[in-house]
DNA sequence: AACATTTGACCAAT
DNA sequence: ATTGGTCAAATGTT
């Protein structure tokens, strides 16, 4: 609490120019990348991809060390509502106890994200939450909201960071299954794979699509997000959809139903960048395989990958303990996103 | 009524 | 024994 709201702090005034810089470096990069190539691409992009160094390094020292213990006593941490009720005959008498195996998570950690909202565009829902031995804040656990009609076994967990309460350290595991548009991820201009012409980057497209991205200020002007051009995309273009994500299907049928209770909001977090003249750009995630759709952070996607919805989006968040006062956006990862994490290879694979 | 969240209990891994 | 992840009943919300 000591840090966000009224005034920033100088650290987090710092950390939000070198995510800005980061930010605007991963768009050089990517043009570089894109570009036809040539001695001095060649040379500019590995000064780019020096900075980028560089900056991971910056990251690294003042989040590793820039602990100010600041520990938010969330208002989660001591709830509960007076009593707790037990259960009737757990303790001894489970008649269903166990039926899948539990214990350590099993699942490969995908990625690890850090922003400052929890959401992500895709639907979870919490299954739990505990505290941790070597945190002060609790940590909770989501899975797929479609765990049970699309038995999609993605989940994460959402730890708020002790150095700066605003943040939020998600673990993804696992990859989504399921078909929901809401799990779509946050996209990015696809590397060039598919050859995309010279002047790719003239494609990307800052610009905000529509009015309803008040939440968003990041630094570089990255969230287009455009739900009804994500429709339209996969309207005319089901297969490369379906071949690029494996998660979007063309017509949005349980669009306005998929979870009823909480109607599916990250719905209108999907987003799909399109070029100038209508061509859509390539989008995948940085794995070659569905795991993207883990998460859609725009931390691993610097280009255009966005992932902050607006607080509408994104089901089994709003009881987080103390959740962002504003939307907040994704504002670059810390400590997983620039390459000194399990992901490595998975991060601003732009190159070679 | 249906669905999501809360939260104590259970259990496997360490 | 401790810790972290999950289950599932109770409760809240729509």
């Amino acid at each position: 609490m000591a840090s966000s709201g009224g005034g920033r702090s100088p650290v987090t005034a710092v950390l939000d120019d070198l995510v800005d810089v980061r930010d605007r470096v991963a768009v050089l990069q990517t043009v570089l990348h894109e570009s036809s190539p040539g001695p001095t691409t060649v040379e500019a992009g590995e000064l780019v991809d020096g900075m980028m160094a560089k900056l991971s390094s910056a990251f690294s020292v003042v989040l590793g060390t820039g602990d100010g213990g600041v520990a938010s006593s969330l208002s989660g941490a001591g709830r509960g509502p007076s009593g707790r009720r037990k259960r009737p005959g757990a303790a001894s008498s489970g008649p269903h106890r166990r039926s899948s195996p539990r214990g350590r998570m099993k699942s490969p950690l995908s990625r690890t994200v850090t922003a400052t909202t929890l959401t992500d565009g895709k639907s979870w829902r919490k299954y739990g939450q505990k505290q941790i031995h070597d945190s002060t804040n609790p940590r909770s656990y989501y899975r797929c909201t479609h765990l049970p009609d699309q038995g999609c076994k993605a989940k994460r967990h959402v730890q708020q960071s002790e150095s700066n309460p605003t943040e939020y350290t998600m673990d993804y595991y696992g990859q989504h299954t399921c078909r929901d548009p809401s799990t779509f991820p946050s996209l990015i201009v696809q590397s060039a794979a598919a050859a995309p012409p010279p002047d790719c980057a003239n494609l990307i497209s800052f610009a905000p699509i529509n009015g309803a991205n008040s939440g968003f200020t990041a630094s570089t002007s990255t969230s287009a997000f455009a739900h009804h051009l994500m429709k339209e995309a996969a309207d005319h273009h089901p297969m490369l959809f379906s071949r690029f994500s494996n998660y979007y299907s063309s017509s949005p049928p349980a669009q306005e139903g998929v979870s009823s209770g909480s109607p599916s909001p990250a719905c209108h977090g999907k987003f799909m960048q399109y070029g100038a003249g209508g061509q859509f750009i390539n989008v995948t995630g940085l794995r070659t395989s569905p795991l993207t759709v883990g998460s859609a952070p725009a931390e691993y996607w610097p280009v255009v990958g966005v992932a902050g919805v607006d607080m509408d989006a994104g089901a089994g968040m709003d009881s987080f303990p103390s959740p962002p006062s504003s939307p907040g956006f994704l504002s670059g990862s810390l400590e997983g996103s620039f390459g000194n994490n399990v992901c490595d290879d998975d991060l601003f694979s732009f190159d070679s």
